[in-house]
DNA sequence: GTCCTCATTGTAAGCGCTTACAGATCTTGG
DNA sequence: CCAAGATCTGTAAGCGCTTACAATGAGGAC
């Protein structure tokens, strides 16, 4: 509760120390070539008088501001939330804060936020996935703003990329239903307008069914927003065809848990009467009745990784353009033999 | 595509435009006086020069950078993506950033994140709870920061606050399933050692069974991290009591679902063999099976009265020290009345 | 003792914008 | 037609830091 004056300034903290403003911001910035005699004096200055650098003036002079930016979708999706939690606390070792935005899928919101953190100085920038606005693209190469995708595996000259396939696990799903004897297959898909994801999943859903010589009927094709009421819904929508699949394939674990909860409901057993596979596997998944079949999207892992590698390209250092993650199956209870045919 | 100079700058746009940089800077920040000719000019200007203004420099020079800091114990409960969600929309609105930074209900993280965000030079904050270190408070006063906190409802003079009473809602749970005729308690709660929140809730609980004369034994008191399976455990060892609760009182919805799907697991009837209450009321809990009585926390409209709040402080108009808003009962089908005696 | 090198410290010029103040222009009333 | 007042526009002084460059001083080599 001492009494002090209200903001001391960097010069306030030379003239307390008795040395010049160039050695107080080098004590600050720890650069090299301050002694040791001279660090100790500053630092006491510094405490004394409650010293705080102000970050704008530090931003306009250094060129820097010690933050990059993250354009996400939305919070609402646990699994992002898991994402920039994991990628803030990285951030935190390299000394780097997290100014998050949110688009809802918008990629003209996306752009307009994205025109906001650089506007604010951003020294770099995360994009989630490879659907963007081409102008976006071209605004952060003409700044020239280090910057990354991520949560996809497109190899786009000029996207680096920190993800996973989206598309792999899609077809190990559907390869893993069709050994269980399944052969009239349903998905529910998120919206894939502006969702690379959910496009890549549903294609590779779609695709490998196919190619197995048990194609998805169209009706069984159904694309609703993210959410458990929707996916419920979904299911119910489901049931009504004449024959009702045996097996639904989920873009995300919330549909499926919609699913799952709607089944329950309308006294359908899991997996004897349908077998249900979700895409995330969120933290409540293997908790369901039964467990949850899923993919284990690494989300935590990829925070990591992303933070590690935007730091690296703001510092110049050399960064792989296409780094992949494993996104594994994980088998659980909510898949099981087909017992319709 | 235009091949233009990297980086304009407000100095270019005057000369484009003829007019002086006071100008220019009059039209960027919507200055009345400013004649619609001139006007016209320099926004034909910076289109034409692609003209993005320079945050840093104009936090330096105005003292202020649009954006507000947000501490929130962590993002991993829906609960709070939510309401961060809401807040973000809402502060768009008034031309307002979010700065988030999360501390996982460490106080003195929390501290040295307000530190940050300070020094960053957000032109308000906003603290979850009333639980904080003194120097935090302290900080802000001193600096004459506006600043909110939210989420809890003590009346602190210090503390202007925007919430709802976690308490309240906590009784009426307890009065609800004493009507139902249940006389066995237990309560599963988040730690309470830096969360007002929790410690609120449980309290009330305790307090308003022994009131009624039906105190919870402390065997019944189990005190959890925040999760599913942590839910699901303490279900777990609460059935091993010689004689097990016939209720459930949840300190959030999460906890609630780890307990249900345990119950499920175990073949417990929900509400016939225990009854089970929660806290949020998130999007799954009337999907689940049964639908979850449990509290609905106003999240979103919090998230749009604290924007409104601290927009309304930082531009110095009068707004209420202490706002209250409804956190209603919301009473479903996994309470019902007790069968055991 | 002189000269050179290198580590350390200081000087001062910005970084790109805002804004107080002053100056210019335009109305309008007398 | 002029002065007063209102409205618009320009000038220039910062905002609080960083950093290129210059200056200083201490050792060492000769």
């Amino acid at each position: 509760m001492t009494k002090e004056i209200p903001n001391a300034l960097l010069g306030d903290v030379a003239r307390a120390a008795g040395v010049s403003t160039a050695s107080v911001s080098r004590v600050l910035n720890g650069a090299p070539h301050v002694s040791q005699r001279l660090r100790e004096r500053v630092e006491a200055a510094i405490d004394k008088l409650g010293y705080v650098p102000d970050g704008a003036a530090r931003a306009l002079a250094s060129r820097r501001i010690g933050a990059i930016g993250v354009l996400v979708p939305t919070l609402d999706n646990p699994v992002f939330s898991a994402w920039i939690d994991s990628l803030e606390q990285r951030l935190k070792h390299h000394d780097c804060r997290l100014l998050i935005a949110t688009y809802r899928y918008d990629l003209d919101d996306e752009f307009a936020a994205l025109r906001t953190l650089i506007q604010q100085g951003v020294d770099g920038v995360v994009l989630l996935g490879h659907d963007h606005r081409e102008e976006s693209i071209d605004l952060l190469q003409r700044r020239r703003l280090p910057f990354l995708t991520c949560w996809h595996n497109v190899n786009d000259p000029d996207c680096p990329c920190v993800g996973f396939d989206n598309a792999l696990p899609a077809r190990q799903l559907v390869e893993h239903l069709l050994t269980l004897g399944h052969r009239r297959l349903a998905v529910i898909s998120a919206p894939t307008r502006t969702n690379d994801r959910a496009r890549a999943r549903l294609n590779s859903f779609l695709k490998t069914a196919e190619q197995a010589g048990y194609p998805i009927s169209p009706g069984n094709i159904i694309t609703v927003e993210y959410g458990i009421a929707e996916g419920a819904e979904a299911f119910e929508e489901l049931m009504t065809r004449p024959q009702p699949p045996t097996a639904i394939l989920c873009g995300n674990d919330t549909l499926a848990f919609g699913v799952m909860l709607a089944a329950q409901r309308s006294n359908k057993k899991i997996p004897e009467d349908v077998s249900i596979t979700g895409y995330d596997n969120l933290p409540q998944s293997p908790f369901m009745n039964p467990p949850l079949t899923t993919v284990a999207v690494p989300a935590q892992a990829l925070g990591d990784l992303v933070a590690d590698a935007i730091i690296a390209r703001i510092n110049g250092n050399p960064s792989p353009h296409h780094q992949q993650l494993e996104a594994p199956l994980v088998i659980r209870r909510s898949t099981g033999p087909s017992t319709s045919g």
